[in-house]
DNA sequence: GTCTATATTTGGATAGAC
DNA sequence: GTCTATCCAAATATAGAC
């Protein structure tokens, strides 16, 4: 059993990930709670609070692979790709991430803070923790010599197109058939690129 | 001298390319082109065709190459890439064009129209244009046997997401520099990959 | 064709009873 | 904590004078 509190934002993500910040109204949140708009702000001191609270999960979950142990990683090549791709392609699918993932596109280009976070969180992190695996396969002489910063986001650009394309999909209940290899291919595809 | 039609039609375009059709005021709008609210009512019948009028620019404007001479320009391999991405590049870089991408992407989770043409129009387009060149460079033996149509897909995500940030960027007045090669490194770093 | 004035709706937020 | 009632602001749209 959830608090009214819980269902709030529970309701609220559905609500700002479907329509936007603007486009999603107190009433119509209060709405899909069961309550009066007014008992809202018992919880909450005002729609922005509420939209706070939801966007906090948007960096929480994570946008990139964890940089745990990648130098281990890095040294078995294209294995490294594979996992990398794998978390990001469950991470594509999984709804709670889907979610957030949608709600940063709507709010992109309203909300300065998420832009920001956009670019760093998910752009310079993913970069970065990529471009030290090639710059450890390129020493290891796994794949040739390269800008590994380069091949970092020509492997990551892919990576967010296919994910930008699942979510439409997914938005208009459409099938995700087509796309549903595409990761693997992207991995095999690359991988053969690069490789000595 | 524009009529006020016209400049009603540059105003809303500059707003709602910039902050969407719903953030963008019918007030707004009048107070850039310099006249009263109700009078935007002699021209047009309300927001939403002011709208729609201005999303009637957004795919006419081409978002991908036109596929003229396709077959001619495949045979040069390397330069056929090199063409297809400094048209690309221009469009990036061109403020109309920008603009339409821009709201392209502010409303591409609102307006099923628009999500629907994205995918057709942008995607699809550019991926059977893309395809059909690198499968005339594989029957001529200019690059290696593979997928076609996956070698576009690969290709074309690296252009679209290089597009996107550059459009951030701008959107916040910050420096492009360190994208404005980005695309001659792509073209670069793809002909080697995959090249005969 | 533009203006002032106004109708109407919608949405965010507060007051006070229970 | 939730409800009803209400306020206030903003936004779309219309009516009618000039």
């Amino acid at each position: 059993m959830l608090s009214t509190k819980e269902k709030i934002l529970k309701s609220s993500t559905k609500l700002f990930s479907q329509y936007g910040y603007k486009a999603t109204s107190v009433r119509r949140i209060a709405a899909d709670v069961g309550i009066k708009q007014s008992a809202l702000y018992n919880h909450y001191e005002n729609k922005e609070s509420i939209f706070l609270e939801v966007s906090k999960n948007i960096f929480s979950t994570p946008f990139c692979i964890e940089d745990e142990n990648i130098k281990e990683l890095a040294l078995k090549g294209k294995s490294f790709l594979t996992k990398y791709t794998m978390q990001y392609k469950l991470l594509s699918f999984d709804k709670e991430s889907e979610n957030m993932f949608k709600l940063l596109m709507i709010e992109l280009f309203s909300n300065n803070e998420l832009r920001e976070q956009f670019m760093s969180e998910f752009n310079h992190k993913n970069i970065q923790v990529l471009s030290e695996g090639f710059f450890i396969m390129m020493q290891k002489q796994l794949i040739k010599q390269s800008d590994p910063m380069l091949m970092a986001y020509e492997f990551l650009s892919t990576l967010f197109y296919i994910r930008l394309q699942i979510t439409l999909l997914r938005f208009d209940n459409k099938s995700t058939d087509m796309l549903s290899t595409q990761f693997e291919k992207h991995v095999d595809f690359f991988w053969e690129s690069i490789k000595m």
